[in-house]
This record gives C-alpha cells, structure tokens and sequence, in this order.
DNA sequence: ATATTCTATTCAGGATTCGGAATATTGAAT
DNA sequence: ATTCAATATTCCGAATCCTGAATAGAATAT
C-alpha cells in the first residue's frame, strides 16, 4: 500500500505563490538569497522564513560560500519534472541577471574599477 | 509576470494524504463516493468533505447517475502528468474491484442469480 | 406518502499556519 | 575586539484548516 503521506509533504511546501516563485528561480539553477530577495521584491526575513519551510521539507539545501549562502533543489530527478508538469517547461527568456541585483550571479563585474 | 496563485491552490488543494489517495483513484477513471468509502476506509461524510474541497479546487468534476454521484478529474491533460510526477506512473496492477465494495463499477454482476 | 439509500452541508473545537517585526547568528574585514 | 553585511530564527496575533458529529438533501422504490 502507498503512504501518499510524504508526497503530502512536499506539495504542501510547494503549495505557496512565494514558495513556488522561488523554485522557479531555482530550477534554473543555485542563486543565494539576496538575488531572490531582489528578484521577489519582497523582506529577506521573509524569504528566509520560506526557504526554512522549504529546507525543512527537502526540497532545497544550501551551501555557504564566503557571505553567501546559495540555496539549490535537493532532489532534481524527481523535482525539475515536477515543477515543469505545474509551472510549465522552462523558457530560457528569463533572465538571471536582475537590474537591481548585486549578488556574485548578477554582478561579477567588480573586478578593476579605477 | 508569471502568476503562481492558481498552480498554489492546486498543490495545496493536492497536499493531503486522503485527497492524494482519491485523486490516485480517479487517474483510473470516474468513481463514485461509495467506491472511495470501501477503498479509503473512511466515512462517507469526510470524504465528501475532501471531494468539495478537490471540486472547489477546480480538480475534479461530478456527475449524478440514479443514485449514484460519480467523480473524475476536470483537467485531465495537465493533471494526470503532474499526479504522474507525484505518484509515479499508473500501475494497472491495482484492481478496480474492491472485495467489499457494491458500487456499480465493483458489483456489476447482479442481472441473473438464481 | 414514506422509507431507504446515497451524498452534501453545516457546525464547532482544537490544531496549524500565515505574515510581519524584532532579534540573533555567522563570517569577513579592519 | 569591533563593525558590517548576509542570512537565520523567534515571537505572536490573526486567519485558516482539520476532522468528526450531526443534520439535510436528492433520487428511487414500495
């Protein structure tokens, strides 16, 4: 007999505009949570907090580099498929570097200044 | 700008155990109420309950037949590949014919007995 | 009309979640 | 040690959800 209890779980973590917007951003690959919090327009505690709810249920892990902390999908076999049957396949139109960003990803042009 | 409130109601109306298990019924084809009480093992009226949520969802639609109210999946082109992503593929191993059940579709063979 | 069967709705409590604000932690730089 | 920038956690009132019990409705048969 199946459980349907644990694929429970990771819907209901799915199952919030914000939450989804992030894994959008994120099946396109790692990004750290100052891009999402420009990306989003929303408070970063707030993203932090869905992030938390989205670690909890493994969806996502993150990994520190320097003052950055850059969050991915945990389980991408079983995930991308999933997130392409409810958002749609993935339109490379989108881009990833943000106007107003200053994360590594949308500003690694900060090299020889003067 | 993407949306993402419609594909979060749809994951939240999904992420329950018991309307996961009823949607994993209705993949196979329409059902009705009584079928889900024998193959759920729960009351009737709480699996009404969970079919009005799926239907206020937009998920599932019904249909009256005599006394029987039968229930199938409204959007089927983007619903089965999505309960496939989450379930896995269909198994036709599992039986549509309940031992104790006495629906129309379990119990057809009442026409000549004695 | 009445009874029966199948399904739908309402209700209420307890539990859980939501969303924002405030605060804490962590690592790097000076 | 101190400061700063990036991220994490805690807290709390409001809102929502869960779930079983009771009740209501709809169609059929007698």
């Amino acid at each position: 007999m199946m459980d349907y209890t644990q694929q429970a779980q990771w819907l209901k973590a799915m199952a919030h505009p914000t939450r989804l917007e992030i894994l959008d951003i994120l099946r396109r690959g790692e990004e750290c949570v100052c891009h999402m919090e420009a990306a989003l327009g929303k408070r970063q505690s707030y993203i932090s907090q869905q992030l938390m709810t989205l670690r909890d249920a493994g969806l996502v892990d993150s990994r520190r580099d320097g003052l950055n902390v850059f969050y991915f999908l945990c389980a991408p076999d079983t995930l991308l498929p999933l997130l392409d049957a409810v958002l749609g396949p993935l339109d490379d139109a989108a881009r990833r570097h943000l106007p107003g960003c200053v994360c590594p990803h949308c500003a690694p042009v900060a090299v020889a200044s003067s």
